[in-house]
RNA sequence: GGGCGAAUAGCUCAGGGGUUAGAGCUACGGCUUUACACGCCGUGGGUCGCAGGUUCAAAUCCUGCUUCGCCCA
């Protein structure tokens, strides 16, 4: 096979001499040649990975793990744009370094985000509509959704190998699911067990802590509630009952204890005292179908204990706590540790099962009123029976925060159901040393991961009772309950379609039936470098004809980089570190890389939902990539970034610049031979050659520490303040007739062009692809001749791993950037005089007039040719005319007067 | 209540012990100048959130506070 555009390789030099004023039109039309050279790129092949490549097999690869986003079309907006563009940068620079690249898109297409699109998009009841045909609409959206995806990131230019994209659903990462699962059976760190868990009554599924959110603060009332002393246990003298302060009044028929501290002297007498649980002795008998349920009379209290609890805070309400099961996280660790009784009152689906008290059973705590406004009718029932039968003393206002269901901000409550748990609680000592040993960019975003692991109550429950999902690769024997594995060989594997191939191994039973729950989406996003590495395959024997998404790359794990914004450490980054510590005993990647969000004007966050989003496709389409590329470089890494349109327009503005910057510089290249002709250097090329040297430097440190933006900086500053504003203006008098320059320094300008403009095209390429290619290879492409890279994009970056700068190296020092200083300095005084005296720009000078001590007078000397040039002047002398206007050189003590030539006289 | 970040020019943001605190946008004045009016030149504009402290020297380091955002109780 012979291609002959690959990357890396030269292609035929084009002819030497281009016709440099026909090389570039007058305007740049981004919309024109973006897509151009998404093709093109696409068709040369050269953001391929190529495991075979000298850089790979020297060990320089570079792999980036990307956020998987969901997949729900019509949900992008320039938030996404920025931080995969941001993330795009430094990918493009590594590229430049020489690093062969492997950089996947991924799809994170399974779980709730998409049940929940599917489910509102066509107004799904889940009672109504079989597994599959479910999946299979959810299967649809989620290849048009990835197909929204895979266009923006291509119109944006992210340099993706699209042949790596991997997709939750695809096989191979089921695969890897599954097979991370088994591997934990075996190494013993999942465990199945009926447990409290968290649980959204909306979704109808159990939760990890990762996917509870706190909600607003808000008004939640505390209910004042009187627990009455059992009588059998009172005696002469004791209280006569305790009170309670709660904000779940609705569960204080699932009672089982008081709890307060023990050093609280309030409650010492009630050691030793039961209570009664209010509303317990009432007694209801459900009718007939249908018909009300029947009042009977009285019965006796449930009575429960007074414990005695470090954890109970005395300032919190009365001091005296009620435990009931389960109504947060606290009661569940009361109810372990002084092994209380287990009362459920609230059903998975979110409503009461009080069926002895009529008016309470069936009341949801959770109605999804108009709007979003949600509240409890259990609440107000409860409140109600509590008020009649005189146990509620009073109500007052009470701020807090609710625990809400990340995906559907309904209030998380705590069911009991066997679920699948990954062990974790003991290994957090493990799993912040992992943190440690990660590189932060930047640092700060450390401190959130640790205190995410170091503040984990709960394993990791990665059981989910939802549809679209990983299933679990297991049965369970009908006769002793016990499990049955699918096998490594047999992944993936749906055992909804496929019957257990084994008998039960403990008790020999043939009766299975498949685990119906499917896995937390997490289960597959948190191995991605691992899905990336085809992990789960590295030990099968592949046969070469292997599709190269399948094939084994042991040599991209651990990965360079994870990219991804803050909010989601203690998810997706969490539990990435998580598995790679218990599956391999070693990091996912060596850097991570934390990204901000995108806000609106007003500095909120840009989300679907708020409404305050602009679609990036419009941007692209007024302003071009490269623009919006621009306002996603200016953020500082990890720091939130407003998108103004302003700012994107400063991009396009930049564009032009570079435009007919290049263009110009390039008008003067015709007939260029590199060594045609000895160069002499004048003070000005060697300043500005410094300075290019200086700003490869910091551009270069920048990139290397994740802070595009300084790189963006410095470059644009060198370009448009240095180069454009100045050197060009110096230089360009070099190539008219009749100048005092002679040949070798107007060489010297020529190579100073065409060697400046090709770093800085080359600084500017991770940031604007498009528009430096497009210059690139109408230009200086033709320019550098037969070893001129095929693309912008894979031309060496101008510093070297070493440290070594490639353009005008050796040409750079501390003198010459001072020198290059007092030129700019006489330079500006010139127009500051040319202000003072209304006399434009264009208007050349007879002569200007300086004051200067005689050790100035030999710094500006040596400057002299390159000053009047850039000055439009004619000649320089020390005497000031009579009526001159007399302006300072800067802060340099030395004064300044021009006289202008005389005005030609115009043509009639 | 705990943690992290932010507060600098009218706006958006850099700068993080050392001359007189910067950029872009905006404002104002000038310039049609053969690369670019999507431009060029010039000018104006800041008690660096507040209060203490350390230091020869603080926007920068420390302590406390205020406001905003995020994360977690």
């Amino acid at each position: 096979m012979s291609d002959p555009t690959l990357p890396h390789q030269t292609a035929a030099a084009p002819a030497a001499t281009v016709d440099l004023a026909d090389a570039l039109p007058k305007n740049y039309e981004h919309g024109e040649v973006e897509p151009r050279w998404v093709k093109a790129w696409e068709d040369m092949g050269i953001h391929r990975y190529r495991p075979d490549s000298a850089a790979a097999k020297a060990g320089k690869t570079y792999a980036i793990d990307t956020p998987p986003p969901y997949v729900s079309a019509a949900h992008l907006h320039t938030g996404h744009a920025m931080s995969y563009s941001q993330a795009e940068f430094v990918v493009r620079y590594k590229r430049m370094r020489g690093y062969e690249i492997f950089y996947p898109m991924g799809f994170d297409d399974n779980g709730l985000p998409t049940e929940r699109y599917v489910e509102q998009k066509y107004k799904i009841n889940k009672g109504k509509i079989t597994r599959k045909e479910f999946v299979d609409l959810c299967l649809k959206e989620t290849r048009e959704g990835a197909a929204v995806y895979e266009n923006l990131w291509r119109d944006l230019g992210l340099s993706v190998d699209w042949r790596m994209n991997y997709s939750t659903i695809q096989p191979r990462a089921v695969k890897h699911a599954q097979w991370s699962f088994l591997d934990l059976v075996a190494k013993g760190r999942l465990e199945r067990r009926q447990d409290p868990i968290l649980w959204c009554p909306a979704c109808s599924t159990s939760l990890a802590q990762a996917d509870v959110e706190s909600g607003d603060e808000q008004n939640r009332p505390m209910h004042a509630v009187r627990f009455a002393v059992d009588p059998q246990t009172a005696s002469p003298g004791s209280p006569a009952e305790g009170l309670i302060e709660t904000t779940r009044p609705e569960l204080v028929p699932a009672c089982v204890a008081l709890a307060c501290h023990p050093s609280d002297q309030r409650f010492a007498a009630f050691a030793g005292l039961r209570f009664q649980v209010p509303l317990t002795n009432l007694r209801a008998e459900p009718g007939a179908d249908g018909a009300e349920a029947q009042e009977l009379p009285p019965g006796d209290f449930r009575s429960i204990g007074l414990v005695f609890d470090e954890s109970v805070d005395p300032e919190f309400g009365s001091g005296l706590m009620m435990v009931c099961t389960f109504g947060d996280p606290e009661d569940i660790a009361k109810w372990r540790k002084h092994q209380l009784d287990t009362v459920l009152i609230l059903g998975p689906d979110g409503r009461m099962d009080t069926p002895h008290l009529p008016t309470l059973h069936g009341k949801r705590v959770h109605v999804q009123a108009k709007g979003s406004a949600i509240y409890n009718e259990a609440r107000l029932a409860a409140v109600e029976l509590l008020k009649d039968h005189d146990y509620l003393i009073g109500v007052k206002d009470n701020t807090s925060r609710a625990s809400l269901h990340e995906r559907c901000s309904t209030p998380v409550e705590i069911q009991v159901a066997p679920q699948w748990f990954i062990r974790l609680l003991d290994l957090k000592d493990q799993l912040i040393e992992r943190g440690r040993q990660l590189n932060w960019y930047p640092e700060f975003m450390r401190e959130r991961y640790e205190q995410w692991v170091e503040n984990l109550r709960w394993d990791w429950n990665i059981s989910r009772q939802r549809f679209y999902g990983v299933p679990f690769p297991v049965w369970f024997c009908e006769d002793c309950s016990a499990p049955i594995y699918a096998t490594q060989a047999e992944l993936p594997i749906d055992p909804m379609m496929t019957a257990c191939p084994r008998p039960c191994s403990a008790c020999g039973s043939t009766h299975t039936r498949p685990e119906p729950d499917v896995m937390d989406t997490w289960m597959t996003s948190s191995l991605t470098p691992m899905i990336n590495a085809n992990w789960a395959m590295w030990g099968e024997d592949q046969p070469e004809d292997t599709p190269v998404r399948d094939q084994k790359r042991p040599e991209i794990f651990p990965a360079g980089v994870r990219v991804q914004a803050h909010e989601i450490i203690r998810t997706w980054l969490f539990y990435t570190v998580a598995k790679a510590h218990l599956h391999a005993q070693s990091l996912p990647w060596r850097d991570v890389m934390i990204s901000g969000w995108g806000l609106d004007r007003q500095g909120k966050k840009i989300s679907k939902r708020a409404g305050n989003f602009v679609e990036p496709g419009e941007v692209i389409g007024k302003y071009g990539a490269d623009s919006l590329r621009y306002w996603a470089a200016g953020a500082t890494l990890g720091h939130d970034l407003r998108y103004l349109e302003d700012d994107v327009k400063g991009g396009k503005r930049l564009l032009t610049k570079l435009w007919n910057s290049t263009r110009f510089a390039l008008m003067y290249l015709n007939g260029w031979q590199p060594g045609a002709t000895a160069e002499a250097p004048t003070p000005a090329d060697l300043w500005m050659r410094s300075r290019l040297v200086q700003v490869v430097g910091e551009a270069t440190a920048g990139f290397e520490g994740y802070e595009y933006s300084k790189a963006v900086r410095a470059t644009e500053g060198l370009f448009w303040g240095d180069w454009c504003d100045n050197y060009l203006e110096i230089v360009k008098d070099r190539f008219r007739d009749g100048t005092r320059f002679d040949a070798g320094e107007i060489e010297a300008g020529r190579n100073t062009l065409l060697f400046g403009t090709w770093a800085i095209l080359r600084l500017f390429a991770p940031i604007l692809p498009f528009i430096t290619e497009e210059l690139y290879q109408r230009t200086i492409r033709g320019l550098l001749g037969a070893d001129a890279p095929a693309s912008i994009h894979i031309a060496a970056w101008p510093q070297s791993e070493a440290g070594a700068v490639d353009v005008f190296a050796g040409q750079a020092s501390a003198e010459d950037l001072q020198r290059g200083q007092l030129l700019l300095t006489l330079i500006a005084a010139v127009r500051s005089a040319r202000t003072a005296g209304k006399i434009g720009g264009g208007r050349p000078l007879q002569m200007v007039h300086l004051q200067a001590s005689e050790a100035q007078r030999h710094q500006v000397l040596e400057v002299l040719a390159d000053w009047l040039a850039g000055a439009r002047a004619a000649e320089a002398d020390d005497s000031f005319p009579a009526d001159a206007v007399v302006v300072d050189v800067g802060d340099t003590g030395m004064k300044l007067a021009i006289t202008p030539a005389p005005q030609e006289a115009q043509p009639a």
